[in-house]
DNA sequence: AGCACGATGCTCT
DNA sequence: GAGCATCGTGCTT
């Protein structure tokens, strides 16, 4: 399947994150196909939002934010783990979406294997499961040849979408730290039934109420 | 089920 | 030098 078009990143970091809810974020490693789909996220909005890594203006850490939408935004963080982001809005405006947590879809066992758990349910898990790193900082998540890309998946409807304040940013100061722009599937206790495979337990999402 | 803590190194002040 | 968009372990209810 395609990835999403450049134009669908092309806009506030809000929308992206709400709609990124249900997407298939895929990713080939060593020929292997691995992917599952998007069920939380959190979106980070510009130089004003206090919680964004752009408020300290452009750095070379944050140069990928000002740069053209849909790319990858890959940091460092805790001495330990990668976090994977996708860059929103027109270019010079700095903005993009954390992805925090994906349900597996395919390449369960490879995934695994990164990891040595099989969760995805986290940030930091979902980078290791899918063996990104330092070097799809930058990667074009608009074209498949970049190795990982996302594309349409599953449809969550708006009521079956939580929002909530953005995890982890305890000394930002509000209004920003409480905005309640962390989104995730809820999922009620039911499962999420991918298109190519088998049902997968509601369970399995931390957070699911 | 929930909280406290240590790991570990980069980024910005 | 402080803080960090986290995670796993170990200990307490």
């Amino acid at each position: 399947m395609k990835p999403l078009p450049r134009d669908f990143y092309r806009r506030s970091a809000l929308p992206v994150a709400r709609e990124l809810i249900g997407a298939r974020l895929v990713r080939i490693h060593d020929g292997i196909r691995l992917s599952g789909f998007i069920t939380e996220t959190e979106a980070y909005v510009g130089e004003e939002d206090l919680g964004c890594h752009a408020k300290a203006g452009r750095t070379s850490r944050t140069a990928i934010m000002y740069g053209p939408p849909g790319h990858a935004y890959v940091y460092f963080t805790y001495g330990m783990h990668w976090l994977l982001n996708v860059v929103t809005g027109e270019v010079g405006s700095p903005a993009a979406v954390l992805i925090r947590a994906i349900v597996p879809d395919e390449g369960i066992e490879m995934m695994s294997e990164y990891r040595g758990r099989p969760d995805t349910d986290g940030p930091a898990k979902l980078t290791q499961a899918l063996a990104i790193g330092r070097a799809e900082n930058g990667a074009d998540l608009t074209r498949r040849s970049s190795g990982v890309w996302i594309e349409l998946g599953i449809t969550v409807p708006r009521r079956r979408i939580l929002t909530g304040p953005r995890i982890g940013l305890n000394t930002v100061p509000e209004p920003w730290k409480s905005k309640p722009w962390r989104f995730l599937a809820r999922l009620d206790g039911r499962t999420i039934v991918p298109t190519s495979g088998s049902a997968i337990p509601a369970r399995r999402l931390r957070g699911a109420p």
